[in-house]
Order: C-alpha cells, then structure tokens, then sequence
DNA sequence: ACAGATGACTCGGAATACGATATAACGATA
DNA sequence: TATCGTTATATCGTATTCCGAGTCATCTGT
C-alpha cells in the first residue's frame, strides 16, 4: 500500500464514522451526529465529546478542514467540515483495510459455521 | 440485528484483530501479535501492553476465555485463549457493521472520484 | 411569548492505548 | 555448559482518547 498514510492507521471507529460522513460532502457538526446514528441504523451514537476532541485532532493532522458556508444554508451558527485530499486517501486506505479484514472473516466465520456438514 | 450485543459495539481496532484470530482457532498471546501483524502484511502492529489490556477486558466481559493447552504443544510457557459463543456473536455482528460501512463508503468514494466527467 | 429542537462547544473523570521494561524458558550452537 | 537470540507472559506509568453532562445561544413552530 502507500508507507506514508500508515502512521494514521487504523482510524478508530469514531475517526472513520466522521471521514466517512464528510466523504459525501461537507457537513457541521451537529449533522454528522446525526449522520453517523443514521448509518448505522442507531447502534452508534456520537457524542459531543467524542465529535469535537476527533474533529479538533482531524483538523491538527490536516485530513479535515473548514469549508465556508453553502450558498443554500441561511443558518449562520452552522460551522462546515470537509475532507482534504489527504483525508480522502486516509478514508480509502482504511476502508481497504476493512475490506481485508472482512474477507478474512469471511472465510474464518463460515468454516466455523458449517450449514449443516 | 440484535440488541443484547450493541453494547459491545464497536469494536476498538485492536480487539476486533484479536477476536478475529481467534475465530480460527485458539491461540497464546504471542501468537496473535504475530497473527495481526501477518494478517495486516505489518501495518497493524500490537504491543504486549495493548494485547493483554484488551484480552483481560475481553475476559472479564466473557467474549474469551482460556482454554486448555493443546497436546501438539509442549512450550508449557504458552497460554491459550478461544472466543466464547458470545464472542463469536459479537464479531460477527461487528464483521456485519463494517461490511456496511464499506458497501456505504464504496458508493460515496466511487460517486466523488468519476474517472472522466 | 413560549417550548422544543437545533447548534457549537467545554469540562473533567474514566477508560484505553501502548512503549518501555522485567522476567524467564526455550532452541541452537560453539 | 555457557551463551545468544528468540519466544513468551506480564506490569507499569504516562499519554491519549472517550464520552456524557452541562453551558449558552439561535432557530422554528404554535
């Protein structure tokens, strides 16, 4: 794969949630909250806490970024996060990993669980 | 899907690697940071500190359990852990969260890179 | 005017990550 | 048998991360 995107691997499941939302196109904070619980039916709930402190070390290490305000939104308290190229190939790389990992457990979970012999 | 198990979801990188080699068969502590770091090809290295946090977490919340060393084996050093019924439940709930979160970034990262126009 | 949803954000205790380190048994070889 | 590198388990302490509770303000509908 690509050395230079390992030291940002594996995203916790917080990091590549938020990645993830941003990958459709821009989002603010609140929205991806509610983005997140939506894709995965409500199993995953994203808290305040967790958002910020991930937002705030995504933006550090440069895979995120401000975008200013859609034309489209008259909500001035909004504040819109966006991938940076960086992030997208840090999303991409992760999800191939987790591809990986699924066909792993693919073949592992199914010879343990013969259909009938 | 199955509500009893979204406590435990989801899973940290490093206890989803665990539990998946696991899946294959019972395996000492050693073992599996050389089974994650092979099943990786190296990007995904465990340290004994992060080995044996998450397998007495896993233990205290009965996903593994130890099981008795196998008689192939005579390094009487080795101790032995195996996925519980439960543990195998969770990961492959877990294993079903990710295949959707890649069927989901699938689309959105193949909708953002058009190869032409 | 009021209530409830939306929205950004901080705070601090709890949980987790993880390298450095300790200890020792094993296998091979000189 | 002495020695060396590897295998193996485990702890410790610091750093990092998680994450709900709470704050404050704005928007929207009635």
């Amino acid at each position: 794969m690509n050395d230079e995107l390992t030291p940002f691997l594996p995203l916790s499941p917080a990091a590549l949630h938020i990645l993830l939302c941003l990958a459709a196109e821009p989002c603010h904070g609140y929205g991806i909250m509610q983005e997140v619980a939506r894709q995965s039916e409500g199993q995953y709930r994203l808290g305040p806490g967790t958002l910020y402190d991930n937002l705030q070390k995504l933006m550090d290490r440069e895979l995120v970024d401000e975008a200013p305000c859609p034309a489209s939104d008259d909500d001035s308290r909004r504040r819109y996060y966006r991938l940076t190229k960086l992030g997208r190939r840090v999303l991409e790389a992760d999800i191939n990993r987790l591809k990986r990992v699924v066909r792993e457990a693919g073949s592992l979970l199914r010879l343990a669980h013969p259909k009938r012999a």
